[in-house]
RNA sequence: GUCCCCAUAGCUCAAAGGAUAGAGCUCCUGCCUUCUAAGCAGGCAAUCCAGGUUCGAUUCCUGGUGGGGACACCA
C-alpha cells in the first residue's frame, strides 16, 4: 500500500472513530518522526483537532491508536502524537511495487495538459550561465509533472522579431565591415567569428538578412547549449510564427470585443488597472506610432497556448520580470481564461561573484559568463544538481571560481556514488557465489534498522514528488536523494551484502538494493543527472 | 517613494504550524588484510530585531533593520 493510500485509509478510520464529516478532518497527514523517536510514521492531528472534538489531545491520540491496531503498532505519545510502526510484510510488499510503471501517478494530474515555457532567452548572444537555473527548474519540473501523470509539453519562446534583433543584425553587419557595432548594439566578441564565417554574398545583404542569419546562428548555439545541459524542448516557438498567423491582431480584436481596451493619446490601452483592478496601472497594447508593444505580442502568444488545448499554462521567469506578472495575469483573465490555469513561477536572479567581486553582466556590453563555460569545466551533472538543490526563491550567489574549483565537493557525487556502489555489488555477485535473482523466504527475513530506514525512505519518494509539484521546485528531490544516499552509505558500511555463507540474507539484501538503485536512478533522471555504474 | 523576493552554523542550503531545527563544505578525533574511503562513526557550531495570533512559531500577521530585484507608448 502506498503512503498516500495509507494516509487516506487512516484518515477514514479517524473519521469513523470520531463520527466526523469528510471536511471536518483537516491537517491529517503522515509525517516522518524526528530521529530520536523510534517509529516509522507519525500523526500530529490529535493535537490540532482537540478543540474541535472538545477532548484532550492525548485522549484523542490514544483512541486513534486503538483504532489502528492490530494492523499497526500504534502508540499515543504526549502531547498527542500517534506514532506508527509498519509491519515488516508491509514494507517488503511495497518495495515490489515501487518500480511498476505509473506508480507515482496521481488522479489530480490525470488529464492535465501542461505547457511549460522556460529559458526563452533572446537569441542575441550565447546562453548565459543564469539561464542554467531556469533550464534546470523547467526541465526537472516537466519530468516531475509527467511522473505524476500529467501530459507535459516544454517550450522555448524565441523573440526573433523586433528592435533587439534588428540591432543584432546591424552589429553583425558592422563587424563584417570592420566597424564597431552601432549605438546600443551588441559589443560582444562572439560576433567577430560569426562575421568572419559569413558567406561571400553577405556583402550585399539587407539588414533583415543579417538579422535572420544572426538569429539562426544564435538559435543553433542555444539548442546545442541546452542539449549539453540535458534539456530538450518539445517546441521552439518563434515569435515570427505568431505574426504570420495574425495572432496579435486577433488577440487585440478579442480584447476589444470583451470591452477591456480603450484609446487614449493615440494609443490602445488594456484596462489592467481601471477595468480589472489587478495591476497598478493600465498598459499599452498598440503604441501611438501604430506598432504593437511586446506586451500585446506576449498576450497573443499565451492565447495561442490556450488555443492549443493546454489546461495549464506555466511560465518560468527570472525575478527581473516579476513586475510583469500582474499584467499578464490580468490579460489572461481579460481573455476569459481561468486564472487558476495560468501560473508564473518566478525564480530569483543568479548573482555571479568572482571572489568578493560581483560580475556585472550584459550581453550588449559583451561581458558575461556563458553557460557552456561552466558546463565544460564542472560537467552537466554538478551544474544541474547544484541549481536544482535550491528553491526558486533563494537569492543565489554563485562564485564562478569556487564552483569550478570545488566540483568534487558537490553532493551530486555523494548520490551518484550510491548507484556506482550498488552496480559494483551486483557485478561481484557471481564471483562471490551469490545469485542476484535468487528468491528468499520473506517470512524469515529480519529487517535491521539500517534496512528499515532505507525502505521507509524509498516509500517516501511518492510524497517528495508531490512536494516538488506543490512548491514548483525540484529542491525537495535533491534533499531527498541526499538523505536516501546517507541511509545507503550507512547501511553499506555496517552490513555485508554478498555473503556466500548466507545466501538467503544476500538475496534479500540484493532485493532491497535493487530498489535503492532504481530510485536513485529515477530521482537523478528527473533532475537530468546521470547515474554512473562506475566512479 | 511604491511593489516583489530574501535573512537559519564560519560558508552554501533544507525544514505542510508540531516532538531534541536537518545536510554539505570548512575545522577537530577515530575507521581501509573484508562487496569502490567520492565512504562510515563522532565532535565544534545557527533561526536578524520588537510585538501579535496559537496548546505550540524558523514557518502565519504587523512594524523595524539589512541585502537583492522591479517600477517605459523597451524587449
Amino acid at each position: 500500500m502506498k503512503l498516500l493510500t495509507l494516509e487516506a485509509d487512516l484518515k477514514g478510520r479517524a473519521r469513523a472513530v470520531f463520527s466526523l464529516d469528510e471536511n471536518a478532518v483537516v491537517g491529517f497527514s503522515l509525517s516522518a518522526p524526528p530521529p530520536h523517536i523510534k517509529a516509522d510514521l507519525s500523526i500530529a492531528w490529535p493535537i490540532a483537532c482537540a478543540k474541535l472534538l472538545k477532548k484532550a489531545p492525548l485522549k484523542i491520540a490514544s483512541e486513534l491508536a486503538h483504532a489502528f491496531s492490530p494492523d499497526f503498532e500504534a502508540q499515543a505519545i504526549a502531547p498527542g502524537f500517534v506514532n506508527l510502526k509498519l509491519k515488516d510484510a508491509f514494507l517488503l510488499e511495497e518495495l515490489k511495487e515501487l518500480e511498476k510503471p505509473g506508480y507515482f501517478e496521481r488522479p489530480e494530474f490525470k488529464g492535465e495538459k501542461v505547457n511549460l515555457e522556460f529559458v526563452s532567452a533572446n537569441p542575441t548572444g550565447p546562453m548565459h550561465l543564469a539561464s542554467g537555473r531556469g533550464a534546470t527548474l523547467g526541465d526537472s519540473l516537466a519530468k516531475i509533472f509527467r511522473t505524476l501523470g500529467a501530459e507535459v509539453s516544454t517550450e522555448f519562446y524565441v523573440n526573433n522579431a523586433g528592435r533587439q534583433v534588428e540591432l543584432l543584425g546591424q552589429s553583425l553587419k558592422a563587424r563584417l565591415e570592420g566597424k564597431e557595432p552601432p549605438e546600443g548594439g551588441y559589443q560582444g566578441e562572439y560576433l567577430k567569428p560569426l562575421a568572419a564565417s559569413l558567406p561571400k554574398e553577405a556583402a550585399g545583404w539587407t539588414d533583415k538578412e543579417f538579422s535572420d542569419y544572426a538569429v539562426a546562428e544564435m538559435l543553433k548555439l542555444h539548442k546545442a547549449d541546452m542539449k549539453v545541459f540535458g534539456v530538450e524542448f518539445d517546441r521552439w516557438f518563434l515569435e515570427s510564427e505568431l505574426h504570420e498567423e495574425g495572432g496579435p491582431a486577433r488577440t487585440l480584436a478579442a480584447l476589444k470585443e470583451r470591452g477591456m481596451t480603450y484609446e487614449k493619446e493615440g494609443a490602445v490601452w488594456l484596462g489592467t488597472s481601471t477595468v480589472m483592478d489587478s495591476d497598478d496601472k493600465d498598459r499599452v497594447l498598440v503604441k501611438s506610432d501604430g506598432r504593437n508593444t511586446y506586451f500585446l505580442n506576449d498576450i497573443a502568444y499565451h492565447l495561442d497556448k490556450f488555443d492549443r488545448g493546454f489546461t495549464r499554462v506555466i511560465d518560468i521567469w527570472g525575478a527581473d520580470h516579476h513586475g510583469h506578472v500582474p499584467r499578464m495575469e490580468a490579460a489572461v483573465a481579460a481573455l476569459g481564461r481561468e486564472n487558476s490555469s495560468f501560473k508564473v513561477i518566478i525564480h530569483q536572479q543568479v548573482a555571479l561573484l568572482r571572489g568578493e567581486e560581483i560580475i556585472k553582466m550584459s550581453k550588449r556590453a559583451g561581458d558575461f559568463i556563458a553557460l557552456k563555460e561552466l558546463v565544460d569545466d564542472v560537467g552537466t551533472d554538478a551544474c544541474r544538481f547544484f541549481f536544482a538543490s535550491r528553491g526558486p526563491n533563494t537569492h543565489l550567489n554563485f562564485d564562478v571560481g569556487l564552483a569550478k574549483k570545488k566540483s568534487n565537493e558537490n553532493p551530486v557525487f555523494y548520490v551518484q556514488y550510491v548507484h556506482a556502489r550498488i552496480c559494483s555489488i551486483f557485478d561481484n555477485a557471481a564471483a562471490k557465489g551469490v545469485d542476484p535473482l535468487a528468491g528468499f523466504d520473506e517470512a524469515r527475513v529480519v529487517i535491521n534498522p539500517e534496512e528499515r530506514a532505507i525502505m521507509l525512505k524509498l516509500l517516501w519518494m511518492e510524497k517528495v514528488l508531490g512536494d516538488c509539484a506543490r512548491d514548483f521546485s525540484p529542491h525537495h528531490l535533491t534533499t531527498y536523494l541526499t538523505e536516501l544516499a546517507a541511509n545507503f552509505h550507512s547501511f553499506y558500511d555496517k552490513h555485508k551484502v554478498l555473503d556466500p555463507e548466507n545466501k538467503e540474507v544476500s538475496a534479500y539484501r540484493l532485493f532491497v538494493l535493487r530498489s535503492v538503485k532504481a530510485m536513485i536512478a529515477r530521482g537523478l533522471g528527473l533532475l537530468g543527472v546521470s547515474a554512473p555504474e562506475r566512479m
